[in-house]
DNA sequence: CGCTGGCACTCGCGCGCGCAGAGTGCCAGG
DNA sequence: CCTGGCACTCTGCGCGCGCGAGTGCCAGCG
């Protein structure tokens, strides 16, 4: 177990070097951290620190620098969140404000994190799976041929084709329309499968075909996890760390526009609660020498979808965990509003 | 006005350093290309050439490389069009094929794009004005709450959510809904204002406040130019030159994060034909150092959106023009179909 | 027992130097 | 007008050196 001065120092190592960006020495740390102690003893306070892996020395005689276990046990233990100002918190909530539709509020979010963390910013659409229906539309675009619409409650719109194996009346089609609405209308996307069950036999039995094909077609949307989106912004961050550049930046703009990647990146996040992967702790090998701050966000109390940012190990996790928490605080609010 | 043997030796400079990534000097030019005149003699048409602006070095006693000016002359002038391959086209329309939506359709052409040139792609989704109304969608939501749901030819899907003046009986919407699609399905977007005009008249007085209100959000919708969105991928390809890096990845990546920006870029673009921006021919200054291959593609014969390419002026024209004009053409043609 | 000041040591970084090589401009001759 | 030759100019690179930051260790002190 580490002393509480050493805990103190390796908090100190990380503060420095976050601020500075180069490794941080022992004589560095007792001026400008009141530590009561001489840079001997810190210097001795590293080495045990080091033992245990917390940080590490780019080279012999050089100063020590965070490593991943380091930054773990300062985000688990040493460091809290950073709340955001007041200020800040009414800009967040005002920039939000004027979105017009989803993807407005998508795209400003994106913008926003990005500001204020000066870091790459992702946000995943709101996910179908937990949304309710608000509205379920059928329109005829040729005598056998239908385009489903389906609406979400947060305001996400899906459309599909429905080519149907008979041609399919109006007054079949509205009669369908209806019953589909009083049915799913405002339920869960989880209940709707049970809901329309049946409800093929409500109708005549040569348009029962087509009845199943719009069904299967509609549960086919709602469990189309893949199709999930996101949006990302603020890549010109990346070009700040000057120091160490190509190497890193290469694998994590491939990442990046890895959808895929990304998906599973962010869907590895507990529903509630901030996830923070630290350096080699996240599984893709681009992003080894990032961290990714990541929270769920959502219209009521549950989340229905993700957001987050990724950035040098070498962050400001206080500060950076604090900006996606409000962030995603707001965009909750926001979304529940429309 | 320049020789024709003078314009072959800037033809080759172009490809050479396209091709090494360095400048080029007399001696390898005539090892590399059969000019049958000794490097002395090509030394003599470098230093005319240089006088002329068309190419530069950049130091005293290193080799040429072409100026903004000399890619230009070579864009227009020296080099045509390289058409795909068979094979290539095939790829194209294969992998454009599996598309599902528009959303789809417009990613797929992303992630090719930005494959077959290997630099930055940006697709706009197909604009709004262009377009024929497909279908126009009326939901009730509350008594005095509707939206608004409109379908484009395009596959795309706009929505708005109309807060009505006075209630709105079923009766009134279907009847509504009835009449606006009956006028203005399958017509251009140009046209509906005109179309619609005299519809309030149609109702009875308590319903036409409502009845306006529809119609004034729908033709906003239509005007809403400035919602025009797009997609950009390949951003990792901006690494691939190693060179004179953090300088010139910074302004671009901020360049492409400022989607206003580059709608402006493709908005230039006149409908039919290639663009070509090369270096200080783009206003922005963040693309000073970049290229913009840039055509229009549509469904019909006109065209809808813009697509493009953003790269180093030093790139390969002929190749990145043919496979922006293939793939805007594959894209039109699914457009079309769908 | 833990903290401190002192001291010798290590090693990366920046700087200057010199050389090799590529490329040029110019000139005289064909 | 083209060509071969020649002198010249730079850049890039490798090398060696010295500085200085930072360390580890040790002996002494409270």
């Amino acid at each position: 177990m580490l002393s509480e001065r050493r805990l103190q120092v390796l908090r100190a190592i990380v503060q420095d070097y976050v601020g500075t960006e180069e490794p941080v020495g022992s004589k560095a740390l007792t001026e400008r951290h009141s530590l009561g102690v001489s840079p001997a003893t810190v210097r001795n306070d590293m080495a045990a620190l080091e033992d245990e892996g917390y940080i590490a020395q780019p080279h012999t005689s050089a100063g020590r620098i965070p490593t991943d276990k380091g930054y773990r046990l300062f985000v688990d233990k040493l460091a809290g969140v950073k709340p955001m100002t007041q200020p800040e918190r009414r800009a967040i909530q005002n920039f939000l404000d004027g979105a017009v539709d989803l993807d407005d509020v998508v795209a400003r979010t994106v913008r926003l994190l990005a500001q204020l963390t000066r870091q790459v910013a992702v946000v995943q659409y709101p996910s179908l799976t937990r949304s309710t229906v608000r509205h379920v539309e059928l329109l005829s675009l040729a005598p056998a041929r239908l385009m489903l619409v389906l609406i979400t409650d947060t305001g996400r719109v899906e459309q599909r084709l429905v080519d149907c194996p008979a041609p399919f009346g109006e007054a079949s089609l509205a009669d369908l329309r209806a019953r589909l609405n009083s049915r799913v209308a405002g339920r869960r996307f989880a209940d709707v499968p049970r809901l329309v069950e049946d409800l093929p036999e409500a109708f005549d039995v040569e348009d029962r075909g087509t009845v199943s094909t719009v069904l299967s077609t509609l549960l086919e949307t709602l469990v189309e996890e893949n199709e999930e989106r996101l949006m990302i912004g603020g890549t010109a961050n990346l070009t700040r760390f000057n120091h160490d550049f190509p190497l890193t930046i290469r694998p994590v703009l491939e990442a990046l526009e890895e959808q895929v990647v990304l998906l599973k990146l962010l869907g590895e996040v507990k529903d509630s609660g901030m996830t923070v992967r630290i350096g080699h702790e996240n599984v893709h090998e681009g992003l080894n020498s990032t961290s990714v701050v990541s929270v769920g966000y959502g219209s009521g109390g549950e989340a229905v979808a993700k957001l987050g940012v990724v950035g040098p190990t070498r962050m400001d996790y206080p500060g950076t965990m604090g900006a996606v928490r409000a962030v995603a605080r707001y965009v909750g609010q926001i979304l529940a509003e429309s």
